[in-house]
DNA sequence: GCGACAG
DNA sequence: ATCTTGTCGC
């Protein structure tokens, strides 16, 4: 198995973080309505980690965007490249994410992301740095309201209300499944919130999260335990 | 200054 | 994220 390394140059320390954030944001296009609901692909991404190895898997799962039938999956493992930081997350991810992606046949689509694009302090959360690095339209669906303040949706699937950060609504808590506490979607790159949202409901057929994150998320432990067996052999 | 804080 | 048993409910 090979161990994804760090990139060279990658930030060593939360300031130059900051700064290629803020280089990368230059080039977030937001304008864009994105691929409809159930056109071509739609990929889900998740990480799993060792902090104690200083391990960190990644999954990459391809699902036909109209039947949600896996497609393709890809892993990748790789040293974590930055501590956890709330508001620089991505830097913790990126590399090992890109290669799993990177070892994918078919064609991703639409990025399903854990965690925010435009929610976020400086309006590049994972989703949306994923999105800018790929060039391929992203979503993010968080699993908590973060720092920001929400409208709370109505207990009906498909109900939602704003997320709100510094006054600007920068996306929406979502409710996937009646009654259920709703998850938090915003744009990450070239889709529109509507689209978003309605992705998201479109791949929550059943569970609060979207298939692509519950698909992503097995797959990625399934990668780290093998990777930590492997290892210790 | 202190606590909270996507994963 | 991750550490962790049983338990209530569909």
């Amino acid at each position: 198995m090979t161990i994804i390394e760090v990139p060279d140059g990658w930030p060593a320390d939360e300031e130059t973080a900051q700064a290629v954030q803020e280089e990368l944001r230059a080039r977030l296009v937001v304008a864009e309505e994105g691929p409809g609901v159930g056109e071509g692909n739609v990929t889900g991404v998740d990480v799993a980690y060792d902090d104690a190895r200083d391990l960190v898997a990644a999954a990459a799962v391809v699902l036909d965007g109209r039947t949600l039938e896996v497609v393709e999956e890809a892993t990748a493992v790789g040293r974590v490249s930055f501590p956890y930081v709330p508001g620089l997350l991505a830097f913790r991810e990126v590399p090992t994410v890109l290669a799993a992606l990177g070892r994918l046949a078919a064609r991703p689509g639409l990025l399903v992301c854990d965690g925010y694009g435009l929610a976020h302090p400086r309006r590049f959360g994972l989703a949306s740095h994923l999105g800018v690095l790929t060039g391929l339209p992203s979503v993010g669906v968080a699993k908590n309201p973060f720092t920001f303040t929400y409208a709370q949706p109505g207990e009906a699937r498909g109900e939602f209300g704003d997320l709100v950060a510094d006054g600007e609504t920068v996306g929406r808590a979502l409710r996937t499944r009646a009654g259920v506490k709703p998850v938090f979607v915003s744009v990450g790159h070239r889709v529109s919130l509507d689209r978003a949202c309605a992705h998201t409901l479109h791949l929550s057929p059943r569970y609060r999260l979207p298939e692509t994150t519950r698909h992503a998320d097995a797959l990625c432990r399934r990668a780290l335990g093998e990777a930590l067996s492997t290892n210790t052999e």
